[in-house]
DNA sequence: TTTCACATGTGAAACTTTTCACATCACTAA
DNA sequence: TTAGTGATGTGAAAAGTTTCACATGTGAAA
């Protein structure tokens, strides 16, 4: 029962989409080190990666890919599907609705949020629009178990707060404000901004005299 | 000229916009636990990230505000503003659009390109569209120095290279496939995919057997 | 067979990041 | 003045992550 450490966990998601690809184009064996390759890091890091997975790759002949596929699902344990509810119906919110509700099978935007009667009460890219007022009502009855936070900063923590009532286990933030919660909610953050200005930084962009 | 530690970096862009609202809201001082409360981490962290920034607090007054800020912006050095463009005119592509040309001054998005001539020739949110022909020329001649990524995976790659092509310096990418380019030029990801699925796995939804 | 070439699996080293713990210092109040 | 309180600044320990290097093992070719 002891959790995969966190960058692992990424990669190995990664890793995971990537086999999947590579099953359908129909192949069945892969090195670490194009596996690498594909990944855009090192073969011993993905090997390092694929023992926490209790991988069972066979040397000159690589990883059989329908196997390690197999191993990931069952370390992820997402052979289940997540079911997952968006809050703040902007653009960016409408671009995670038609981004995942198209493509993934897993991970389910069950139903979506907002405080404007004009976006509730529709349908969008298959998925239900509410009133955000009733939320905790829908999360519970929908057994919905994350939650998308794509509003302002000024409302994200109330919104988190009605999550959290709501009973949910976890949370994907991209409001740009860090939110306080009980630390038995997982709570991720994406903020843009700072990917940017980090982009901008790290470009050497800003050459600093000192 | 030695970088500031990466995860320093995200949190000092973090702190300067807590601060930028501290300042408008008056507050001339700030403790480093308070901080730490307002950044969701702890006052050591807090004052070891201040540390790379020559930072001056005060025993018993904690740190000024307009300093402090101002300290961050040297390191930070985007005093400058930075000139962005946008590849892929999609959903999640107006929505930074019209997210960064609201608010940063410093970060500005002035180009846009898509592939498909219905959405290229206008305006979005201040933004001017191009078709994705005219990418090595106008982001030549407009200076600008970072892309954003927001087409499929299918083509990721290819916008990469162009990018790269027309002179840019950094890159931030949305598309879920890791892209090759020169390690001169920074290369930032955002996979949202895996960010849902380290939730779910974190949450401790996905109660594994062993 | 035997040999060779080359992948895997993994301790151990190296590096990065966070946390601890405490000397130092500035303000307050007696 | 002096003492006390509660900040800061920072070495050093701890925790987390990546990289190295090499013993081990497998398949292919002579």
């Amino acid at each position: 029962m002891n959790k995969i450490p966190p960058r692992t966990m990424e990669r190995l998601s990664m890793y995971r989409r990537i086999l999947s690809e590579l099953e359908q184009k129909g192949l069945h064996f892969i090195y670490s080190h194009q596996l690498a390759e594909l990944a855009s890091n090192t073969s011993a890091q993905v090997r390092r990666d694929l023992m926490e997975v209790n991988c069972a790759g066979i040397p000159r002949r690589g990883y059989r890919i329908p196997e390690l596929k197999e191993k990931i699902n069952e370390f992820l344990k997402d052979s289940e599907e997540i079911r997952v509810a968006l809050v703040g119906i902007g653009n960016l919110g409408r671009a995670l609705l038609s981004y995942f509700n198209m493509r993934s099978k897993r991970l389910k935007i069950v139903a979506a949020f907002d405080s404007d009667p004009e976006k509730t009460g529709r349908v969008i890219s298959g998925c239900r629009t509410y009133h955000v007022n009733d939320l905790e009502d829908v999360v519970r009855r929908q057994k919905i178990s994350i939650g998308i936070i794509t509003v302002g900063a000024g409302s994200a923590q109330k919104v988190a707060d009605m999550l959290v009532e709501a009973g949910i286990c976890g949370v994907l933030n991209f409001a740009p404000v860090p939110l306080k919660m009980p630390k038995t909610i997982h709570n991720e953050r994406i903020d843009i901004t700072t990917s940017i200005e980090k982009v901008a930084y790290f470009s050497g962009l800003n050459k600093r005299v000192q």
